[in-house]
DNA sequence: CCCGGTTTGTTCTCCCGTTCACAAACTCCT
DNA sequence: AGGAGTTTGTGAACGGGAGAACAAACCGGG
Protein backbone atom coordinates (compact mmCIF):
# COMPACT_ATOMS: atom_id res chain seq x y z
CA UNK A 1 0.00 0.00 0.00
CA UNK A 2 1.55 3.28 -1.22
CA UNK A 3 -0.43 5.61 1.03
CA UNK A 4 1.71 4.18 4.22
CA UNK A 5 4.32 6.45 3.55
CA UNK A 6 1.72 9.74 3.89
CA UNK A 7 -0.36 8.04 6.38
CA UNK A 8 2.68 7.78 8.45
CA UNK A 9 3.34 11.46 8.60
CA UNK A 10 -0.09 12.46 9.38
CA UNK A 11 -1.05 13.66 13.26
CA UNK A 12 -0.24 10.27 15.44
CA UNK A 13 -4.02 9.75 16.55
CA UNK A 14 -7.06 8.66 14.12
CA UNK A 15 -5.95 11.09 11.20
CA UNK A 16 -5.58 8.21 8.36
CA UNK A 17 -7.09 9.58 5.14
CA UNK A 18 -10.44 7.79 5.11
CA UNK A 19 -12.27 7.12 1.69
CA UNK A 20 -14.55 9.21 0.20
CA UNK A 21 -17.40 6.51 -0.13
CA UNK A 22 -17.31 5.16 3.51
CA UNK A 23 -16.98 8.77 5.02
CA UNK A 24 -20.75 9.35 3.60
CA UNK A 25 -21.83 5.89 5.46
CA UNK A 26 -20.38 7.08 8.73
CA UNK A 27 -23.68 8.96 9.36
CA UNK A 28 -25.53 5.93 8.95
CA UNK A 29 -23.73 4.42 11.25
CA UNK A 30 -23.77 6.85 13.67
CA UNK A 31 -27.40 7.10 13.94
CA UNK A 32 -27.69 3.37 14.13
CA UNK A 33 -25.54 3.26 16.42
CA UNK A 34 -27.38 6.21 18.60
CA UNK A 35 -30.70 4.25 17.85
CA UNK A 36 -29.10 0.29 19.58
CA UNK A 37 -27.78 2.90 22.02
CA UNK A 38 -31.54 4.12 23.36
CA UNK A 39 -32.99 0.77 22.92
CA UNK A 40 -30.38 -0.41 25.51
CA UNK A 41 -28.27 -2.56 23.58
CA UNK A 42 -24.35 -2.67 25.00
CA UNK A 43 -22.92 -4.66 22.47
CA UNK A 44 -23.51 -6.00 18.66
CA UNK A 45 -21.72 -7.58 16.43
CA UNK A 46 -20.70 -6.39 12.56
CA UNK A 47 -23.57 -8.36 11.38
CA UNK A 48 -25.89 -6.85 13.76
CA UNK A 49 -25.20 -3.22 13.11
CA UNK A 50 -24.92 -3.72 9.27
CA UNK A 51 -28.50 -4.98 9.66
CA UNK A 52 -28.99 -1.68 11.12
CA UNK A 53 -27.58 0.55 8.85
CA UNK A 54 -29.02 -1.12 6.03
CA UNK A 55 -25.33 -2.20 4.06
CA UNK A 56 -23.56 -5.30 4.29
CA UNK A 57 -21.67 -6.64 7.14
CA UNK A 58 -18.09 -7.16 5.24
CA UNK A 59 -18.25 -3.13 3.86
CA UNK A 60 -18.98 -2.38 7.32
CA UNK A 61 -16.33 -4.07 9.01
CA UNK A 62 -13.98 -2.56 6.52
CA UNK A 63 -15.43 0.81 6.70
CA UNK A 64 -14.31 0.93 10.44
CA UNK A 65 -11.37 -0.56 10.12
CA UNK A 66 -10.32 2.57 8.74
CA UNK A 67 -10.82 4.48 11.83
CA UNK A 68 -8.90 1.70 13.80
CA UNK A 69 -9.29 -1.29 15.63
CA UNK A 70 -11.96 -0.82 17.81
CA UNK A 71 -14.10 -4.24 17.87
CA UNK A 72 -13.59 -7.07 19.54
CA UNK A 73 -13.02 -10.41 17.40
CA UNK A 74 -15.11 -12.90 19.20
CA UNK A 75 -17.49 -10.69 20.48
CA UNK A 76 -18.56 -7.66 18.31
CA UNK A 77 -18.50 -3.76 19.26
CA UNK A 78 -19.41 -1.96 22.10
CA UNK A 79 -21.92 -0.02 20.98
CA UNK A 80 -20.93 3.41 23.07
CA UNK A 81 -17.18 3.41 22.80
CA UNK A 82 -17.70 3.07 18.65
CA UNK A 83 -20.34 5.93 18.53
CA UNK A 84 -18.64 8.21 20.26
CA UNK A 85 -15.21 6.69 17.61
CA UNK A 86 -16.77 8.04 14.87
CA UNK A 87 -18.28 11.07 15.86
CA UNK A 88 -15.26 12.53 16.48
CA UNK A 89 -14.03 11.31 13.56
CA UNK A 90 -16.96 12.86 11.84
CA UNK A 91 -16.10 15.94 13.89
CA UNK A 92 -19.53 16.23 15.65
CA UNK A 93 -18.98 15.74 19.09
CA UNK A 94 -18.71 20.00 19.52
CA UNK A 95 -21.30 22.19 17.83
CA UNK A 96 -21.12 23.22 14.03
CA UNK A 97 -22.22 26.62 13.57
CA UNK A 98 -24.72 26.91 10.61
CA UNK A 99 -26.53 30.12 8.60
CA UNK A 100 -29.29 29.12 6.13
CA UNK A 101 -29.66 31.74 3.20
CA UNK A 102 -32.82 31.65 1.49
CA UNK A 103 -35.74 31.42 3.68
CA UNK A 104 -38.06 30.33 1.32
CA UNK A 105 -40.53 27.13 1.33
CA UNK A 106 -37.25 25.02 1.87
CA UNK A 107 -35.23 27.37 4.05
CA UNK A 108 -38.21 27.57 6.17
CA UNK A 109 -38.49 23.81 6.71
CA UNK A 110 -34.82 23.58 7.15
CA UNK A 111 -34.91 25.94 9.83
CA UNK A 112 -37.68 23.82 12.02
CA UNK A 113 -35.19 20.83 11.57
CA UNK A 114 -35.20 19.42 14.86
CA UNK A 115 -32.29 16.53 13.41
CA UNK A 116 -29.93 19.23 12.95
CA UNK A 117 -29.88 20.58 16.60
CA UNK A 118 -29.83 17.06 17.71
CA UNK A 119 -26.43 16.41 15.37
CA UNK A 120 -24.20 18.84 16.05
CA UNK A 121 -25.56 21.87 14.23
CA UNK A 122 -26.60 24.82 15.07
CA UNK A 123 -28.52 27.67 13.39
CA UNK A 124 -27.21 31.17 13.84
CA UNK A 125 -28.86 32.68 11.61
CA UNK A 126 -31.74 32.90 8.87
CA UNK A 127 -30.68 35.84 5.73
CA UNK A 128 -32.95 36.75 2.96
CA UNK A 129 -32.67 39.36 0.52
CA UNK A 130 -36.18 40.41 0.78
CA UNK A 131 -37.22 43.25 2.36
CA UNK A 132 -41.01 41.45 2.91
CA UNK A 133 -39.38 38.30 5.32
CA UNK A 134 -37.33 40.51 7.68
CA UNK A 135 -39.35 40.42 11.01
CA UNK A 136 -40.27 37.25 10.40
CA UNK A 137 -39.49 34.76 13.01
CA UNK A 138 -38.88 30.78 12.18
CA UNK A 139 -37.81 28.25 14.19
CA UNK A 140 -37.52 31.12 16.87
CA UNK A 141 -35.11 32.87 14.46
CA UNK A 142 -35.37 35.98 13.46
CA UNK A 143 -34.88 37.24 9.01
CA UNK A 144 -32.20 38.98 8.95
CA UNK A 145 -31.00 41.38 6.00
CA UNK A 146 -28.00 38.80 3.58
CA UNK A 147 -25.94 41.72 4.13
CA UNK A 148 -25.20 40.66 7.63
CA UNK A 149 -24.33 37.97 6.56
CA UNK A 150 -20.31 38.90 6.55
CA UNK A 151 -20.65 39.86 10.56
CA UNK A 152 -22.25 36.84 11.65
CA UNK A 153 -19.91 34.58 10.03
CA UNK A 154 -17.01 36.75 12.05
CA UNK A 155 -18.78 36.83 15.19
CA UNK A 156 -19.83 33.15 15.13
CA UNK A 157 -17.14 31.87 13.44
CA UNK A 158 -19.44 29.81 10.71
CA UNK A 159 -17.43 27.73 8.42
CA UNK A 160 -20.75 26.07 6.90
CA UNK A 161 -23.57 27.77 4.71
CA UNK A 162 -26.77 26.54 3.28
CA UNK A 163 -27.92 27.71 0.01
CA UNK A 164 -31.83 27.59 -0.07
CA UNK A 165 -32.29 30.03 -2.46
CA UNK A 166 -33.31 30.35 -6.47
CA UNK A 167 -30.63 28.91 -9.02
CA UNK A 168 -30.54 32.80 -10.25
CA UNK A 169 -29.35 34.12 -6.63
CA UNK A 170 -27.15 30.99 -5.78
CA UNK A 171 -24.01 31.92 -7.21
CA UNK A 172 -24.06 35.10 -5.91
CA UNK A 173 -24.70 33.84 -2.50
CA UNK A 174 -21.81 31.17 -2.68
CA UNK A 175 -19.34 33.96 -3.85
CA UNK A 176 -20.27 36.41 -0.62
CA UNK A 177 -20.27 33.65 1.56
CA UNK A 178 -16.59 32.66 -0.07
CA UNK A 179 -15.61 36.30 0.88
CA UNK A 180 -16.83 35.86 4.07
CA UNK A 181 -14.90 33.10 4.96
CA UNK A 182 -17.06 30.23 4.87
CA UNK A 183 -15.30 26.76 3.38
CA UNK A 184 -18.44 24.67 3.10
CA UNK A 185 -21.53 25.30 1.34
CA UNK A 186 -24.60 22.75 1.23
CA UNK A 187 -26.41 23.95 -1.87
CA UNK A 188 -30.03 23.14 -2.55
CA UNK A 189 -30.41 25.70 -5.88
CA UNK A 190 -30.16 23.61 -9.02
CA UNK A 191 -26.94 25.58 -10.29
CA UNK A 192 -23.62 24.02 -10.32
CA UNK A 193 -21.93 26.14 -8.37
CA UNK A 194 -18.25 27.72 -9.36
CA UNK A 195 -16.00 27.92 -5.94
CA UNK A 196 -12.41 27.89 -4.70
CA UNK A 197 -10.81 24.71 -4.59
CA UNK A 198 -10.28 24.56 -0.68
CA UNK A 199 -14.52 25.27 -0.20
CA UNK A 200 -16.42 22.37 -0.10
CA UNK A 201 -19.75 22.13 -2.11
CA UNK A 202 -22.10 19.37 -1.64
CA UNK A 203 -25.34 19.49 -3.76
CA UNK A 204 -28.76 18.41 -3.18
CA UNK A 205 -31.02 18.21 -5.38
CA UNK A 206 -34.91 16.71 -5.43
CA UNK A 207 -35.61 16.89 -9.10
CA UNK A 208 -32.60 14.88 -10.23
CA UNK A 209 -33.21 12.24 -7.64
CA UNK A 210 -36.89 12.01 -9.04
CA UNK A 211 -35.76 11.65 -12.49
CA UNK A 212 -33.39 9.26 -11.84
CA UNK A 213 -36.49 6.91 -10.26
CA UNK A 214 -38.39 7.99 -13.50
CA UNK A 215 -35.77 6.55 -15.55
CA UNK A 216 -35.79 2.85 -14.21
CA UNK A 217 -39.67 3.24 -13.70
CA UNK A 218 -39.62 3.74 -17.63
CA UNK A 219 -37.17 0.57 -18.47
CA UNK A 220 -39.46 -1.42 -15.61
CA UNK A 221 -42.62 -0.81 -17.36
CA UNK A 222 -41.03 -1.39 -20.78
CA UNK A 223 -40.45 1.82 -21.75
CA UNK A 224 -44.72 2.18 -21.66
CA UNK A 225 -45.95 5.66 -20.55
CA UNK A 226 -47.28 6.38 -17.40
CA UNK A 227 -51.73 6.28 -17.69
CA UNK B 1 -21.38 -9.27 -17.54
CA UNK B 2 -24.66 -11.48 -16.28
CA UNK B 3 -26.99 -8.31 -17.14
CA UNK B 4 -26.32 -8.54 -20.81
CA UNK B 5 -28.72 -11.37 -21.04
CA UNK B 6 -31.86 -9.12 -20.00
CA UNK B 7 -30.38 -6.14 -21.77
CA UNK B 8 -30.67 -8.16 -25.06
CA UNK B 9 -34.98 -8.81 -24.05
CA UNK B 10 -35.58 -5.47 -23.96
CA UNK B 11 -36.55 -3.17 -26.90
CA UNK B 12 -34.73 -1.89 -30.33
CA UNK B 13 -34.96 1.56 -30.06
CA UNK B 14 -31.96 3.29 -27.48
CA UNK B 15 -32.48 0.81 -24.60
CA UNK B 16 -28.90 0.02 -23.91
CA UNK B 17 -28.31 0.07 -20.39
CA UNK B 18 -27.07 3.54 -19.01
CA UNK B 19 -24.66 2.91 -16.48
CA UNK B 20 -25.97 4.10 -12.69
CA UNK B 21 -23.11 7.40 -12.93
CA UNK B 22 -24.44 8.56 -16.22
CA UNK B 23 -27.52 8.64 -15.43
CA UNK B 24 -27.76 10.63 -12.58
CA UNK B 25 -25.91 13.43 -14.41
CA UNK B 26 -28.05 13.38 -17.39
CA UNK B 27 -31.39 15.49 -15.37
CA UNK B 28 -28.22 17.96 -15.18
CA UNK B 29 -27.19 18.05 -18.30
CA UNK B 30 -30.87 18.52 -19.19
CA UNK B 31 -30.91 21.57 -17.36
CA UNK B 32 -28.25 23.47 -18.42
CA UNK B 33 -29.44 22.57 -21.98
CA UNK B 34 -33.01 23.85 -21.14
CA UNK B 35 -30.62 27.43 -19.63
CA UNK B 36 -29.22 27.54 -22.56
CA UNK B 37 -31.89 27.05 -25.39
CA UNK B 38 -34.05 29.62 -23.18
CA UNK B 39 -30.71 31.82 -23.95
CA UNK B 40 -30.97 31.26 -27.46
CA UNK B 41 -28.34 29.02 -27.76
CA UNK B 42 -28.53 26.77 -31.08
CA UNK B 43 -25.59 24.87 -30.64
CA UNK B 44 -23.40 23.65 -28.20
CA UNK B 45 -19.86 22.02 -28.03
CA UNK B 46 -19.43 19.77 -25.43
CA UNK B 47 -17.23 21.86 -24.03
CA UNK B 48 -19.15 24.66 -23.09
CA UNK B 49 -22.31 22.34 -22.30
CA UNK B 50 -19.98 20.54 -19.78
CA UNK B 51 -19.10 24.08 -18.72
CA UNK B 52 -22.51 24.76 -17.85
CA UNK B 53 -23.08 22.04 -16.25
CA UNK B 54 -20.58 21.88 -13.97
CA UNK B 55 -18.43 18.21 -15.22
CA UNK B 56 -15.64 17.41 -17.34
CA UNK B 57 -15.88 17.36 -21.05
CA UNK B 58 -14.60 14.07 -21.79
CA UNK B 59 -16.77 12.85 -19.12
CA UNK B 60 -19.88 14.43 -20.66
CA UNK B 61 -18.98 13.42 -24.69
CA UNK B 62 -18.77 9.78 -23.04
CA UNK B 63 -22.18 9.98 -21.14
CA UNK B 64 -24.03 11.53 -23.86
CA UNK B 65 -22.10 8.68 -26.25
CA UNK B 66 -24.24 5.94 -24.31
CA UNK B 67 -27.65 7.60 -25.90
CA UNK B 68 -26.09 7.42 -28.83
CA UNK B 69 -24.28 10.09 -31.82
CA UNK B 70 -26.11 12.86 -31.17
CA UNK B 71 -23.83 15.20 -32.28
CA UNK B 72 -22.10 16.51 -35.44
CA UNK B 73 -17.78 16.49 -35.14
CA UNK B 74 -16.45 19.95 -35.62
CA UNK B 75 -19.48 21.57 -34.88
CA UNK B 76 -21.16 20.19 -31.97
CA UNK B 77 -24.72 19.34 -30.55
CA UNK B 78 -28.68 21.02 -31.53
CA UNK B 79 -29.83 22.32 -28.31
CA UNK B 80 -33.45 21.60 -28.65
CA UNK B 81 -32.28 18.26 -30.18
CA UNK B 82 -30.50 16.95 -27.79
CA UNK B 83 -32.24 18.17 -24.75
CA UNK B 84 -35.29 16.25 -26.35
CA UNK B 85 -33.04 13.15 -26.20
CA UNK B 86 -32.37 13.44 -23.48
CA UNK B 87 -35.66 14.07 -21.59
CA UNK B 88 -36.64 10.73 -23.62
CA UNK B 89 -34.10 8.52 -22.69
CA UNK B 90 -34.77 9.48 -18.56
CA UNK B 91 -38.65 9.56 -19.36
CA UNK B 92 -39.56 13.16 -18.88
CA UNK B 93 -41.23 13.88 -21.97
CA UNK B 94 -44.70 12.13 -20.52
CA UNK B 95 -45.92 13.79 -16.73
CA UNK B 96 -44.87 11.15 -13.61
CA UNK B 97 -47.88 11.32 -10.98
CA UNK B 98 -46.70 11.38 -7.92
CA UNK B 99 -48.26 10.83 -4.16
CA UNK B 100 -46.07 13.01 -1.08
CA UNK B 101 -47.14 11.47 2.08
CA UNK B 102 -46.35 12.94 5.48
CA UNK B 103 -47.11 17.03 5.02
CA UNK B 104 -45.51 18.81 7.99
CA UNK B 105 -42.58 20.97 7.49
CA UNK B 106 -40.56 19.54 4.74
CA UNK B 107 -43.77 18.04 2.85
CA UNK B 108 -45.10 21.25 2.59
CA UNK B 109 -42.35 22.99 1.13
CA UNK B 110 -41.61 19.74 -1.77
CA UNK B 111 -45.78 20.32 -2.46
CA UNK B 112 -45.10 23.92 -3.07
CA UNK B 113 -42.02 23.60 -5.33
CA UNK B 114 -42.91 24.20 -8.92
CA UNK B 115 -39.12 22.66 -10.11
CA UNK B 116 -40.97 19.61 -9.98
CA UNK B 117 -44.32 20.13 -12.14
CA UNK B 118 -41.97 21.75 -14.62
CA UNK B 119 -39.84 18.56 -15.00
CA UNK B 120 -42.67 16.35 -15.53
CA UNK B 121 -43.43 15.51 -12.03
CA UNK B 122 -47.07 15.90 -10.86
CA UNK B 123 -48.09 16.04 -7.56
CA UNK B 124 -51.67 13.98 -7.32
CA UNK B 125 -52.16 13.77 -3.66
CA UNK B 126 -50.72 15.00 -0.55
CA UNK B 127 -51.79 12.40 2.69
CA UNK B 128 -51.20 12.30 6.37
CA UNK B 129 -51.94 10.61 9.21
CA UNK B 130 -52.76 13.33 11.26
CA UNK B 131 -56.85 14.07 11.74
CA UNK B 132 -55.64 17.68 12.44
CA UNK B 133 -53.88 18.04 9.32
CA UNK B 134 -57.08 16.91 7.04
CA UNK B 135 -58.76 19.74 5.28
CA UNK B 136 -55.52 21.70 5.09
CA UNK B 137 -54.92 22.79 1.95
CA UNK B 138 -51.30 22.94 0.58
CA UNK B 139 -50.18 24.13 -2.35
CA UNK B 140 -53.69 24.04 -4.22
CA UNK B 141 -54.31 20.08 -3.38
CA UNK B 142 -56.13 19.26 0.00
CA UNK B 143 -54.24 16.96 2.54
CA UNK B 144 -56.26 13.69 2.80
CA UNK B 145 -56.21 10.61 5.04
CA UNK B 146 -53.10 8.62 4.98
CA UNK B 147 -55.88 5.62 4.29
CA UNK B 148 -56.78 6.93 0.79
CA UNK B 149 -53.28 6.05 -0.33
CA UNK B 150 -54.39 2.53 -2.38
CA UNK B 151 -57.64 4.72 -3.87
CA UNK B 152 -54.96 7.57 -5.06
CA UNK B 153 -51.90 4.95 -6.03
CA UNK B 154 -55.26 2.80 -8.16
CA UNK B 155 -56.94 5.77 -9.80
CA UNK B 156 -53.92 7.47 -11.19
CA UNK B 157 -51.25 4.81 -11.67
CA UNK B 158 -48.96 6.45 -9.57
CA UNK B 159 -45.65 4.64 -9.51
CA UNK B 160 -43.53 7.10 -7.72
CA UNK B 161 -44.23 8.13 -3.94
CA UNK B 162 -42.55 10.14 -1.80
CA UNK B 163 -41.79 9.55 1.61
CA UNK B 164 -41.55 12.81 4.23
CA UNK B 165 -42.82 10.86 7.51
CA UNK B 166 -40.55 11.10 10.82
CA UNK B 167 -38.01 7.97 10.88
CA UNK B 168 -40.15 5.81 12.60
CA UNK B 169 -42.92 5.65 10.68
CA UNK B 170 -41.15 5.23 7.00
CA UNK B 171 -40.81 1.73 7.01
CA UNK B 172 -44.83 1.50 7.64
CA UNK B 173 -45.59 4.14 5.22
CA UNK B 174 -43.01 2.51 2.61
CA UNK B 175 -44.83 -0.88 3.27
CA UNK B 176 -48.03 0.02 2.38
CA UNK B 177 -47.00 1.68 -0.63
CA UNK B 178 -45.48 -0.98 -1.66
CA UNK B 179 -48.72 -3.06 -1.57
CA UNK B 180 -50.59 -0.30 -3.44
CA UNK B 181 -48.45 -1.17 -5.95
CA UNK B 182 -46.42 1.81 -6.11
CA UNK B 183 -42.18 0.46 -7.23
CA UNK B 184 -40.28 3.84 -6.82
CA UNK B 185 -40.06 5.59 -3.50
CA UNK B 186 -38.01 8.87 -2.90
CA UNK B 187 -37.32 8.86 1.00
CA UNK B 188 -36.19 11.40 3.12
CA UNK B 189 -36.76 10.20 6.23
CA UNK B 190 -33.22 9.16 8.06
CA UNK B 191 -34.21 5.43 8.15
CA UNK B 192 -32.86 2.47 5.84
CA UNK B 193 -35.98 1.03 4.16
CA UNK B 194 -36.48 -2.52 3.51
CA UNK B 195 -38.45 -3.41 0.13
CA UNK B 196 -38.66 -6.08 -2.40
CA UNK B 197 -36.23 -6.27 -5.41
CA UNK B 198 -38.12 -4.76 -8.08
CA UNK B 199 -39.04 -2.04 -6.04
CA UNK B 200 -36.48 1.51 -5.97
CA UNK B 201 -35.32 3.44 -3.51
CA UNK B 202 -33.72 6.86 -3.15
CA UNK B 203 -32.81 8.38 -0.09
CA UNK B 204 -32.19 11.73 0.51
CA UNK B 205 -30.42 12.61 3.69
CA UNK B 206 -29.63 15.99 4.83
CA UNK B 207 -28.02 15.42 8.09
CA UNK B 208 -25.74 13.07 6.39
CA UNK B 209 -24.58 15.87 3.28
CA UNK B 210 -23.76 18.20 6.75
CA UNK B 211 -21.79 15.74 8.50
CA UNK B 212 -19.82 14.94 5.48
CA UNK B 213 -18.91 18.54 5.52
CA UNK B 214 -18.48 18.94 8.84
CA UNK B 215 -15.68 15.87 8.52
CA UNK B 216 -13.55 18.19 6.20
CA UNK B 217 -14.11 20.85 7.40
CA UNK B 218 -12.71 19.05 10.66
CA UNK B 219 -9.48 18.17 8.57
CA UNK B 220 -8.93 21.61 7.07
CA UNK B 221 -8.42 23.15 10.12
CA UNK B 222 -6.35 20.47 11.74
CA UNK B 223 -8.79 18.72 13.19
CA UNK B 224 -9.43 22.46 15.86
CA UNK B 225 -12.67 22.46 17.45
CA UNK B 226 -14.94 25.15 16.07
CA UNK B 227 -15.44 28.57 17.87
C1' DC C 1 -4.34 -25.33 30.09
C1' DC C 2 -6.48 -26.48 25.82
C1' DC C 3 -10.19 -26.60 22.44
C1' DG C 4 -14.33 -25.45 19.88
C1' DG C 5 -17.15 -21.65 18.54
C1' DT C 6 -17.47 -16.89 17.26
C1' DT C 7 -16.37 -12.52 15.17
C1' DT C 8 -13.11 -9.14 13.64
C1' DG C 9 -9.63 -7.18 10.48
C1' DT C 10 -7.55 -7.76 6.14
C1' DT C 11 -6.24 -9.60 1.71
C1' DC C 12 -7.48 -10.56 -2.87
C1' DT C 13 -10.11 -10.23 -6.88
C1' DC C 14 -13.38 -8.13 -9.76
C1' DC C 15 -16.10 -4.37 -11.56
C1' DC C 16 -17.36 0.34 -12.32
C1' DG C 17 -16.23 4.96 -13.27
C1' DT C 18 -12.93 8.61 -14.62
C1' DT C 19 -9.65 10.54 -17.54
C1' DC C 20 -6.36 10.83 -21.25
C1' DA C 21 -5.40 10.82 -25.84
C1' DC C 22 -6.34 10.31 -30.63
C1' DA C 23 -8.45 8.87 -34.96
C1' DA C 24 -12.57 9.84 -37.52
C1' DA C 25 -15.67 13.15 -39.27
C1' DC C 26 -17.36 17.53 -40.28
C1' DT C 27 -17.06 22.79 -41.72
C1' DC C 28 -15.24 26.53 -43.87
C1' DC C 29 -12.08 29.01 -46.54
C1' DT C 30 -9.21 29.34 -50.41
C1' DA D 1 -11.65 20.33 -54.78
C1' DG D 2 -8.42 20.27 -51.11
C1' DG D 3 -6.46 21.46 -46.84
C1' DA D 4 -6.52 23.57 -42.27
C1' DG D 5 -8.94 23.77 -38.18
C1' DT D 6 -12.34 22.05 -34.99
C1' DT D 7 -14.96 18.80 -32.35
C1' DT D 8 -16.97 14.32 -31.55
C1' DG D 9 -16.86 9.48 -30.19
C1' DT D 10 -14.16 5.83 -28.23
C1' DG D 11 -10.20 2.68 -26.97
C1' DA D 12 -7.20 2.02 -23.24
C1' DA D 13 -5.01 2.88 -18.90
C1' DC D 14 -5.83 3.82 -14.21
C1' DG D 15 -7.73 4.29 -9.59
C1' DG D 16 -11.21 3.32 -6.17
C1' DG D 17 -14.74 0.75 -4.16
C1' DA D 18 -17.57 -3.72 -3.34
C1' DG D 19 -17.77 -8.23 -1.82
C1' DA D 20 -16.03 -12.92 -0.84
C1' DA D 21 -13.16 -15.45 1.84
C1' DC D 22 -9.97 -16.44 5.42
C1' DA D 23 -6.50 -16.12 9.09
C1' DA D 24 -5.88 -14.03 13.53
C1' DA D 25 -7.79 -13.11 17.91
C1' DC D 26 -10.95 -13.54 21.56
C1' DC D 27 -14.35 -16.03 24.92
C1' DG D 28 -16.06 -19.72 27.70
C1' DG D 29 -16.20 -24.42 29.16
C1' DG D 30 -14.11 -28.54 30.54
N1 LIG E 1 -39.15 23.82 -2.01
C1 LIG E 1 -38.67 22.65 -2.33
O1 LIG E 1 -39.18 21.63 -1.90
C2 LIG E 1 -37.49 22.52 -3.22
C3 LIG E 1 -37.23 21.29 -3.80
C4 LIG E 1 -36.12 21.15 -4.62
C5 LIG E 1 -35.30 22.22 -4.85
N2 LIG E 1 -35.57 23.39 -4.31
C6 LIG E 1 -34.67 24.51 -4.57
O2 LIG E 1 -34.38 25.17 -3.38
C7 LIG E 1 -34.31 26.54 -3.61
C8 LIG E 1 -35.30 27.25 -2.72
O3 LIG E 1 -36.60 26.76 -2.98
P1 LIG E 1 -37.86 27.39 -2.31
O4 LIG E 1 -39.03 26.61 -2.73
O5 LIG E 1 -37.62 27.55 -0.87
O6 LIG E 1 -37.91 28.83 -3.01
P2 LIG E 1 -38.63 30.15 -2.48
O7 LIG E 1 -38.84 31.02 -3.64
O8 LIG E 1 -39.80 29.77 -1.64
O9 LIG E 1 -37.57 30.81 -1.51
C9 LIG E 1 -36.40 31.42 -1.96
C10 LIG E 1 -36.00 32.48 -0.94
O10 LIG E 1 -34.70 33.00 -1.28
C11 LIG E 1 -34.72 34.40 -1.11
N3 LIG E 1 -33.68 34.98 -1.96
C12 LIG E 1 -33.71 35.19 -3.29
N4 LIG E 1 -32.55 35.71 -3.71
C13 LIG E 1 -31.77 35.84 -2.63
C14 LIG E 1 -30.47 36.34 -2.43
N5 LIG E 1 -29.73 36.78 -3.44
N6 LIG E 1 -29.98 36.34 -1.18
C15 LIG E 1 -30.70 35.89 -0.17
N7 LIG E 1 -31.95 35.40 -0.29
C16 LIG E 1 -32.48 35.38 -1.52
C17 LIG E 1 -36.11 34.82 -1.50
O11 LIG E 1 -36.44 36.06 -0.90
C18 LIG E 1 -36.95 33.67 -0.95
O12 LIG E 1 -37.36 33.91 0.36
C19 LIG E 1 -34.59 26.76 -5.07
O13 LIG E 1 -33.36 26.86 -5.76
C20 LIG E 1 -35.28 25.50 -5.47
O14 LIG E 1 -35.01 25.20 -6.81
C21 LIG E 1 -36.66 23.57 -3.49
N1 LIG F 1 -37.66 19.49 7.81
C1 LIG F 1 -36.47 19.32 7.27
O1 LIG F 1 -35.85 20.24 6.79
C2 LIG F 1 -35.85 17.98 7.26
C3 LIG F 1 -34.50 17.89 7.02
C4 LIG F 1 -33.90 16.63 6.98
C5 LIG F 1 -34.66 15.51 7.18
N2 LIG F 1 -35.96 15.60 7.43
C6 LIG F 1 -36.73 14.39 7.62
O2 LIG F 1 -37.91 14.47 6.89
C7 LIG F 1 -38.97 13.88 7.62
C8 LIG F 1 -40.06 14.90 7.79
O3 LIG F 1 -39.54 16.02 8.45
P1 LIG F 1 -40.51 17.20 8.90
O4 LIG F 1 -39.65 18.24 9.49
O5 LIG F 1 -41.41 17.55 7.79
O6 LIG F 1 -41.34 16.49 10.07
P2 LIG F 1 -42.78 16.95 10.63
O7 LIG F 1 -42.90 16.33 11.96
O8 LIG F 1 -42.93 18.39 10.47
O9 LIG F 1 -43.80 16.26 9.64
C9 LIG F 1 -44.05 14.89 9.62
C10 LIG F 1 -45.46 14.67 9.14
O10 LIG F 1 -45.67 13.27 8.92
C11 LIG F 1 -46.96 12.93 9.42
N3 LIG F 1 -46.94 11.50 9.74
C12 LIG F 1 -46.44 10.90 10.81
N4 LIG F 1 -46.62 9.56 10.75
C13 LIG F 1 -47.27 9.33 9.60
C14 LIG F 1 -47.75 8.15 8.98
N5 LIG F 1 -47.55 6.94 9.52
N6 LIG F 1 -48.38 8.26 7.80
C15 LIG F 1 -48.56 9.47 7.25
N7 LIG F 1 -48.13 10.62 7.79
C16 LIG F 1 -47.49 10.54 8.96
C17 LIG F 1 -47.14 13.80 10.61
O11 LIG F 1 -48.52 13.97 10.89
C18 LIG F 1 -46.49 15.10 10.15
O12 LIG F 1 -47.42 15.95 9.52
C19 LIG F 1 -38.39 13.42 8.92
O13 LIG F 1 -38.07 12.06 8.83
C20 LIG F 1 -37.14 14.22 9.04
O14 LIG F 1 -36.14 13.52 9.74
C21 LIG F 1 -36.57 16.84 7.47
Amino acid sequence: MERAAVTARTSPESARDIPEATVARLPVYLRALTTLSEQGTGTCSSEELAGAAGVNSAKLRKDLSYLGSYGTRGVGYDVDYLRYQIAREIGVTQDWPVVIVGIGNLGQALANYSGFRSRGFRVVALLDADPARRDEVVAGIEVRPFDDLEGIVREHSVAIGVIATPALSAQDVADRMVACGITSILNFAPFPLNVPDQVDVRKVDLSIELQILAYREQRKTGQGAPA
